[in-house]
DNA sequence: ATATATTGTGGGTAATTGTGGGTAAACAAT
DNA sequence: ATTGTTTACCCACAATTACCCACAATATAT
C-alpha cells in the first residue's frame, strides 16, 4: 500500500533522553519522501510544542521569505521570528532527533513526549502541555469553527 | 544532507574577543556557497546590528543599485548608505570574522553576541537589543503581519 | 510457540567546534 | 633605521557534538 508522501497522522508516546534525542516514529520516517535527506527542520510551534517540518516543505517556506524586501521594518521582523528558531535535523541510525535546550524550554518537555501527526508537518508535545490546550480547546464556543466549516468537509 | 546553498537559519550565541572577533557558525560556514571564496560582506543593518552577505549575494545587490539613476537625489543618498559603510571579510582558520569598531559602536555589541540567520543573510546582534526589538514586537499590533499571511503560509 | 526482524532507549568514543593567546609580517610615525 | 601599532596567520585546549555500538522491547513471520 502506498502512503502519501509527507504526510502524518497519528499520535505516539516517545521519551527524550538525557542528550535531548527524541524517536521519530518509524512510520512518520517511512513517509517522509527520499528527496528530504531524511532531513527535518524543527522550530517552535505558535503553541507551547516543536514543529516539525519535512526539509522541502521547509524549503518552499525559505523561498517565500527570500522575496521580502528587508528595507521593509514589517519584513524584517517577520523574516526573524519565523526562522529565528529553525534548524535543521537529521535523523541518526537509530531514528532519532536532536532537541535544542532552547526548543525544549519553549515546549516545556521533560522526559516524556507526544508525538502527533499534523499533515504536513508533526508537533512534540509535553504531554501535560497538550492536555491543557484540549481542556481549553473544549470550553471553547464551538460556533468559532463555524468559518472552518465552509471549507472542511467532514 | 543537502542544505540550500547560500542560505541560513537558526541563532547562536557567541563571544566577541579582545581583537573584535566573532565566530560565524559552523552551519553557516558550510552552507556557503564555494563560489563566495569564504567571504561574506559586512555591513550596517538597518536595525541595530550587523548585516552579513555572501559575497555573490552582495555583487547583486551592487548590481540592482548600478540601474538606480544618479539624476535622482534619493537614489544617491539611498546608494551612498547602502555601500559606505560595506566591507569584504574573509573567516580564519578557526572561522571567524574581524568586526571594525565601527560596526560594533553601530550594534552596540560588547562581550556576547547573537547570530542570526535570516535566510539570504545573517545578522549579528547584542542580546540587549535583540530584547528590546523583541519586545517591540509583541506590543506591535499583529494585524501588521496580516499582509504577509496571504503570501506565507505556515 | 518459537524464531526473526524491527523499533526504541541508553551510553561511549572520536572528531569537530568555539575560545583564548602567541608570533611574525606589514604599516606608520619619528 | 628605530620604534610602536596594527594586522594576518598559527597553535593549543576545553567543550560540544556527531557517530558508533549494545541491548531491551516490540512486532512479524514461520
Amino acid at each position: 500500500m502506498t502512503i502519501n508522501q509527507d504526510t502524518f497522522t497519528g499520535e505516539f508516546s516517545y521519551t527524550i533522553d538525557t542528550k535531548g534525542r527524541v524517536n521519530i516514529p518509524a512510520k512518520f520516517r517511512q513517509s517522509l519522501a527520499p528527496e528530504n535527506d531524511q532531513t527535518f527542520v524543527i522550530t517552535r510551534g505558535m503553541d507551547p510544542c516543536i514543529w516539525v517540518y519535512p526539509l522541502t516543505a521547509w524549503q518552499i517556506i525559505e523561498d517565500d521569505l527570500k522575496d521580502l524586501s528587508a528595507i521593509s521594518g514589517i519584513n524584517r521582523s517577520f523574516i526573524r521570528n519565523t526562522v529565528r528558531y529553525a534548524s535543521t535535523v537529521t535523523f541518526d541510525k537509530q531514528g532519532r532527533i536532536i532537541l535544542s535546550s532552547n526548543l525544549l524550554k519553549h515546549a516545556k518537555l521533560k522526559k516524556n513526549a507526544f508525538i502527533i501527526g499534523m499533515v504536513n508537518k508533526i508537533e512534540i508535545w509535553e504531554p501535560s502541555e497538550l492536555a491543557k490546550v484540549d481542556k481549553q480547546n473544549l470550553e471553547m464556543d464551538s460556533s468559532k469553527y463555524d468559518a472552518l466549516a465552509d471549507r472542511i468537509i467532514l
